[in-house]
DNA sequence: TAATGGATGTTCT
DNA sequence: GAACATCCATTAT
């Protein structure tokens, strides 16, 4: 995952996601159907859902799907590979294990707030992916924070890295 | 090492 | 008025 701050690339791995699916899935924002908040994961494929949670902290998702389908996935950490320095100002912080590996931490580190709600990573020279070699070993459990669709093993990261947010997940 | 509570927008009851 | 896809400082074990 990469962001362009003031020319310089920030950038690192993704370590850890959670899927959120909508119609189906009691987890999702998008259950009770379309506000203000959540348009954007009713809209088309690849664009940014970047929202405000617990009075405090930003979280990132991409959406997936097409249009009128609300999905996407939730970025929960990275491993910090470039403009590790910014990072670490935008944080406030040294430790690089501590960098991003939380979801409302991520978006700190790599200065994404609401104005970037609805960009399109496609096209964007701000935020956007590239590919890269998939790690070997993705683990599955559930997902983290949540009150209903527990049984669902929607939350997926690098088994064994030492940068996902929780060291013990719960199944 | 584990539990507690504060910050406080958006949505739902 | 309460819950929530969180994080962190503070306090208790």
């Amino acid at each position: 995952m990469v962001r362009i701050l003031d020319d310089e690339r920030v950038a690192g791995l993704i370590i850890e996601t959670e899927a959120y699916r909508g119609r189906r899935d009691p987890a999702s924002h998008a259950f009770r159907g379309k506000t203000k908040r959540n348009e954007v994961m009713f809209g088309p494929a690849g664009h940014a859902y970047v929202y405000f949670t617990m009075g405090a902290h930003f979280c990132l998702n991409i959406t997936t799907e097409p249009k009128e389908t609300p999905a996407a996935v939730l970025i929960r950490a990275i491993e910090p590979v470039d403009g590790v320095a910014v990072m670490k100002r935008n944080r406030g912080l040294e430790d690089i294990h501590r960098l991003a590996d939380g979801p409302g931490k991520l978006t700190r580190a790599l200065k994404i707030d609401k104005e970037l709600n609805g960009e399109d990573i496609v096209r964007s020279a701000r935020l956007f992916l590239e590919r890269e070699a998939v790690p070997k070993e993705i683990a599955a459990s559930s997902r983290v924070g949540i009150s209903s669709g527990k049984s669902f093993k929607w939350r997926f990261y690098v088994e064994g890295s030492g940068f996902v947010s929780r060291a013990k997940p719960s199944a």
